[in-house]
DNA sequence: CATGAATGAGATTTCATTCAT
DNA sequence: TATGAATGAAATCTCATTCAT
């Protein structure tokens, strides 16, 4: 079954996969949920996604990869590496509490048993140009000399964690922004420049 | 009196229904295969158990609070707040890399939709003595202001993310253990000491 | 397994069953409810019944034999037969309403593909002197070549509908009652006697 | 356009489930038994009927509306009343010993706990027109004064009385058809016309 | 004899996937 | 290519009956 060329469609059952999984779980996001969700049939739904395993992992990927590209956008090419770390983050916020449902999914993707081995690299290799600035952000500091994938796995529970006390508890999103900010920067540079806003 | 109720049994269920989500995913798991783990029919684990989701919501429970309960044992009294906290994260990780298969499944449990609120709510009173010694620990220090559960959640998830890279790569566990509490102290108080092992 | 002593226990379990059957239909009469309502343990339930369809089985003799046995209670012997057919109907009538727990049951067991032949035969035996009030009441009257069976289906069935009824209205069950007992004379002798009651 | 559901293989499931009752008892008449009757897979079923209480229900109905509509049909518009009950009579003893199977279910249905209020309704509606009829024979009669829906008990436990006789006895079925016929009319209008037949 | 845990054969229902139309 | 009916394996849970205590 080649990739059909309709891809409305296919972005129309992914989307649906997103929203059922995002408010009914997992475990209520059968294909027929999803297809119906996407005003497409069952059974149709089979020529766009092999596999439901398949849908799962390119829902993953894509959705992954979306926010790897929201975190890095714009990424000011000349400020120090505390501007553009913060940059990173608060465009990765945005995009979080902009997007709850995408996150939802997400987190409940990151720990299914059908993501693939393949397909964490595939996020992986999204999610480089995040990677270089962590990499450039630690030097001379205190995790400078722990293997990255340590790092990155840090900031990205920081991250995760900072963004859903965000969306539990919107009223303090913004001083908890500021808060995680500087718990992560302290976590990979170790101090505190004196001024910067 | 009839055949008592095998405490014995109860726990071989759960203990199988560990190994199975850890090695097979919580996907896997069905009652039928945990029950079979445990040397016990089918009907039986109804004995124990009312429901699956019982099952898992117990298991959920019990697995938590005794790595609770490990990561708390043996805290020395009269310690400065830091030494209570290394300590603490000492036997965090430990327990953690002695025990990785009831890792995998808190981690996969932590996420399933099965598990009810009032067993988070559970886990979150057993974990009571964790969250007074960080709420000692943060005094003074960059989220002494954050909500208190914040906090835990920040603390949580970069602990859960070091001890994760631990397992992953056990030939650097003990330097990554270190540098994740630092990391965590400097989260949590900001600076760091200028003697301490 | 022999039948055993405590005759208590046993009319606990088959009262318990009665209860159970009237409120909660056949359906939700497992044994171990039945032990339960009986306050007996659930494998005690087997060394006064073997099985539950033998359970099953006495609870339709026992209760349609009662019915009989009230239906026919007192009977004036030198009465007319329209007197004692009235006489018995009066009494049936009265058990039914005032057992109309038992009547629920009577009415799904009758059905029941538990029931074996065997028991309706001991029915019919307990339920003689009817049979015989009938019999007699009936010569002369329009129905007197059928089968006697036919004529006794055709009353039951008749009695049953009026307590039915009687039993749903209970304003109207006297002014009913009178009426029932008039169709049902009517079948039986096809006349109405100038003056009676 | 996909396989249209098909008509045939619901009505051939339905016929499965009268045959299995009418044979086995509903006791025995799981789906699995079913589907295997209709020559469909187990989960077809599931198709046609969302619950197997909703098949029985469909089937109830069904079985029921197609009695009333033969006991009923081609009714001399100008006969008189008792000749118009004679025929209603006539085809409904005929519809039922033609169909026995088809009898033993609807008896074993009537009285099922998994029979909701609103079949129970639905069928009233599709015998309406036997009630029409009813109405206007007891006219004069002694049952002139009772609740119809008594009139229409009564009338249909003599018919189903004398129908489980005709069936059970089929050498004198056509005598004791006449004699339940002359019993129900008696009831209804209380007096014998001096000719007739 | 009483108890109630143990058993395992079903029962109903769901669902990913296939395939006739 | 789209549709949705068809499939049957699997999943959870129930229950009459047995049997260790």
């Amino acid at each position: 079954m080649a990739r059909p060329r309709n891809e409305v469609r296919r972005l129309a059952i992914l989307s649906a996969a997103t929203h059922v999984i995002a408010s009914q779980g997992i475990g209520a996001a059968s294909t027929a949920v999803i297809a119906k969700g996407a005003g497409v049939s069952n059974g149709s739904l089979f020529t766009y996604f092999d596999t439901k395993t398949q849908l799962l992992n390119e829902l993953y990927v894509e959705l992954k990869s979306e926010m790897a590209q929201a975190a890095t956008a714009d990424l000011p090419p000349h400020a120090t590496a505390r501007e553009q770390v913060r940059h990173m983050w608060r465009h990765w916020a945005r995009w979080a509490t902009d997007n709850p449902a995408k996150r939802r999914v997400l987190a409940q993707l990151q720990v299914a048993d059908e993501i693939t081995a393949e397909s964490h690299q595939q996020v992986a290799a999204a999610s480089a140009s995040i990677a270089d600035l962590l990499e450039r952000a630690r030097v001379g500091g205190p995790v400078q000399d722990a293997a990255l994938g340590f790092v990155l796995t840090l900031a990205n529970a920081l991250a995760e964690a900072a963004i859903d006390e965000m969306i539990r508890d919107p009223e303090h999103a913004a001083a908890n922004a500021d808060t995680a900010f500087e718990a992560l920067w302290r976590v990979l540079a170790g101090a505190i420049p004196p001024t910067d806003t």
